[in-house]
RNA sequence: GGGCGAGUUCCCGAGCGGCCAAAGGGGGCAGACUGUAAAUCUGUUGUCAUCGACUUCGGUGGUCCGAAUCCACCCUCGCCCA
């Protein structure tokens, strides 16, 4: 029998933090995080980042280890996030894997075992200078040559992923339409129980997030800003939203307001794509955060997953 | 009281007799997504619906084969003169 690994995954403000740190609590887990902005340190209020107290002596992984300056992958958070599991389950403790990254997550689920890729930053950036030249629509076409698979499900405008598949035939000598073959061969050596948290009234959610930014602000997310240096941050780092949107409030070029404002409807948009992202895993037990109680989200959880620990020990 | 200007689909905003259910943007909704993913990209957005039909552009009435576009009056808002 595999052993078991609870997943929490929700949009942002769902509420999947509190959820994830009570179950910890009724079966002596300890939490993964699946959130690819919480790994870094110094971005705590704008990631929602849970502080000590919240954590309750509940020990968290996978987050708050990296500098905003440094770069993180997928095939290393893959690596990383198994290391943390293998080690709680070596110590008899429930896993339980909490994140909003819907990439993180799927590919942990799919176990999703990626082959050895150098990055080659010259290649890179000659490719960037290539799409600039010749435009997205020659590119399609030339990247058609190598891999038309992926080719035909691209669009001229999907500069990254044409890109991608480029970069990645030239450091694997495989094309990306095989890597992704490849990378699913092995099944998951884990058992999950994946509970998903939303709205049933998206506008419930949203007045969440927006309320939540305006909390950020009143927990110190400016001075947080201010002490971060944005432009020395890597790629990733940068790309946190509550963080960005305020350089033009800084620079006078727009008002706080307008800042926030932005903040709120970034933040709504990725919940609404996050949504979408995990709609797609069928096997995701669903909550509505705004029909049922906490509480009673809590209990089905528990029953869930104690139904299943039970299971487990019959046929053992 | 007088003189202008404006009222367009959820919002902003083009259109100024037919090619207009109406550009563009925003927002919304839906989707995609394998190594930068809090990123990147796609579709859709009057109603019903299969072509197609039907109701819209402040209101009411006109002109015209035909109006969001022209005319009259009315309502609302902005500016100007009293």
């Amino acid at each position: 029998m595999k052993p078991l690994v609870v997943v929490i995954v929700g949009p942002t403000a769902s509420g999947k933090t509190s959820l994830s740190i009570e179950l910890a609590k009724r079966f002596d887990g300890e939490i993964v995080s699946a959130d690819s902005m919480q790994i870094y340190k110094k971005m705590n209020i704008g990631t929602a980042k849970p502080s000590e107290e919240e954590r309750c002596g509940i020990p968290h992984h996978m987050l708050d280890f990296l500098e905003p300056t440094e770069e993180y992958t997928l095939k290393q958070y893959l690596t990383d996030a198994n290391a943390c599991i293998q080690d709680i389950l070596s110590r008899n403790k429930l896993p339980i894997m909490v994140g909003g990254t819907g990439l993180y997550v799927t590919s942990f689920l799919q176990n999703l075992t990626l082959s050895e890729e150098s990055c080659d930053e010259e290649y890179r950036a000659s490719l960037e200078t290539e799409f600039d030249t010749i435009g997205g629509e020659e590119m399609l076409k030339r990247l058609a040559v190598i891999d038309p698979e992926l080719a035909s499900r691209l669009f001229p405008k999907d500069r990254k992923r044409i890109l991608r598949g480029f970069e990645v035939f030239h450091n694997t000598g495989i094309t990306q339409s095989e890597q992704n073959r490849l990378s699913m061969k092995n099944e998951s050596p884990y058992e999950f129980l994946v509970f998903g948290l939303t709205a049933e009234n998206r506008d419930y959610l949203y007045d969440r997030i927006n309320r939540r930014v305006l909390n950020m602000l009143h927990d110190g997310l400016l001075d947080e800003i201010r002490g971060l240096d944005l432009k020395n941050c890597s790629k990733t780092a940068r790309q946190a939203i509550g963080y960005r949107q305020f350089e033009p409030y800084f620079s006078g070029e727009c008002s706080l307001n307008e800042a926030v404002e932005r903040v709120q409807k970034e933040s709504r948009n990725y919940a609404k794509r996050q949504l979408t992202w995990f709609r797609r895993d069928k096997n995701i037990i669903w909550h509505q955060i705004d029909r049922e109680n906490i509480d009673n989200i809590m209990n089905s959880c528990t029953e869930r997953i104690a139904k299943h620990k039970e299971m487990c020990y019959n046929n053992a």
